[in-house]
DNA sequence: TGGCTTTTTGACAAATTGTCAATTTTGACA
DNA sequence: TGTCAAAATTGACAATTTGTCAAAAAGCCA
């Protein structure tokens, strides 16, 4: 229990390398190209020293998907912050989205994948459990945003309708655009060719067609939309650098596990 | 050129027998579980045998999914045909893909499959033309409902919008919303539970913010719903019986490769 | 230094892939 | 019916990769 660590640090900094190293070959080649074998012949360790660390590459997948989806959580909840008018806060996480899959390509790539595949049955609990948790903070933290457009009157709810159903449909739109846009050929020879701008169009077109006051300005967007980008643009390329592990952040809450002054 | 083929027909079969051997295994394992050694060994033939069929497991993947995108426009164009007026036939376009990820759940599967993975470069150009081809098809087909909304005045487009915009967005929407009911632990867990719901009041509401009229009439849609879904259904069904390759319709231009008496 | 625990190692058995030269089967023609 | 070239089929081969596990090595504490 109170292992300060001298072999256990070197340990931990290789199960880093290992996700290091897997990225690039899941970006290139996808899961195929990576393999268990050649991560442990590129790192000079044996076989079993690798599956030490995690019972099969699909593992590997989910652990990455993991710290993706919990950076994604922290570019959600920076977002909501940026203002206090509901549908304004909406507006920034879908920016957020966009940002996500800009400067997080990697991490954007992993979450799809992760999400078909042989990968989820193959996975292990406990890091589906991190992932999972995560998802369903980012569905909450749109949910309060449209709680909160009820709570001052700007949405009524339509008859039979729930907070989760707009949750849905605003995640299909983002999400399923994004996807489509990155993984559908036809898309390109169909001549839709500004995905990023039909989606925030689209989205606006559905909360209009809610009622969602205040209805879309289309300049007053923009205008919302050049000022907050930025912002959250270097947000996540802070949260890229601070956030390595999926794990870190899980374990703070019993903190016996975070050493105050190592070494 | 002029084979009636006594033999080929042998092959052709064959063809058949390993696709049809393919698909519960695809739906149970995905494409890990598919190995050309055990299609082999089950049919009883030599592994080089299924070779001479499909240079690899990812050809016989996209085999699957080109006949499965045959398989949605063939709905599509049906449903394009149940109604005159523009926004009931976007409607009934949206039923049709609910009813393919239900009756052709197969279907559905393989065709998110291809799109990621690693299938894609590795199959075959002949097989990836049909599948973008049929793509396009389905996406034009959508397009049609939009530009006659426009013509007869129903909807009139965002300054800088175009009709593939609206395609997109509702793309996203159903395509999105029914991949995400699919393959999302976290929607249940999350409250939504009525995908199909939500998607269709999601559709609606985009189309209300963007003018289109008529707006939505929640009882007069559903009674629509109801009235079309089991056509839909049905004619479902006949498409499944009918098309079983990727090939016959393609080939049917150059019509001698089918002989009209055979034997 | 000894002795106990943890970590690392690599050989093993099992699957799978794609190739290709040798063999068998077809089918057309005499 | 017999012959023979073309077409189809076969299965052994070399390569990868996977996951396991007993033995060896290294780490750690006194």
């Amino acid at each position: 229990m109170k292992t300060p660590t001298p072999k256990q640090l070197e340990i931990r900094t290789r199960e880093q390398r290992i996700l290091s190293l897997a990225v690039p070959i899941i970006r290139e080649g996808g899961l195929t190209a990576l393999s268990m074998d050649s991560i442990a012949r590129e790192m000079r360790y044996a076989r079993g020293t690798i599956y030490n660390h995690f019972p099969n590459k699909e593992d590997i997948a989910l652990s990455l998907a993991a710290r993706a989806v919990r950076r994604r959580l922290m570019l959600f909840e920076y977002s909501a912050t940026l203002s206090t008018q509901p549908r304004e806060r909406i507006a920034a996480i879908g920016i957020a989205c966009e940002v996500y899959a800009d400067r997080m390509p990697d991490d954007f790539q992993i979450e799809q994948m992760v999400r078909h595949d042989t990968i989820w049955p193959k996975s292990s609990t406990g890091r589906r459990d991190v992932l999972l948790k995560c998802e369903g903070q980012c569905i909450l933290q749109v949910g309060f945003s449209i709680q909160a457009a009820i709570e001052t009157g700007d949405l009524v709810l339509p008859r039979g309708g729930s907070v989760e159903d707009i949750v849905f449909g605003l995640w299909s739109l983002v999400y399923g655009g994004l996807v489509l846009e990155a993984t559908s050929p036809s898309l390109a020879s169909s001549g839709i060719m500004q995905a990023r701008v039909a989606i925030r169009r689209n989205c606006n077109a559905m909360l209009d067609g809610l009622g969602w006051q205040p209805l879309y300005d289309a300049s007053k967007y923009s205008r919302y939309v050049r000022r907050i980008r930025p912002k959250i643009a270097s947000k996540a390329d802070e949260i890229v650098i601070e956030i390595q592990s999926d794990q870190e952040l899980i374990t703070t809450e019993n903190d016996e596990s975070y050493p105050a002054s190592g070494q």
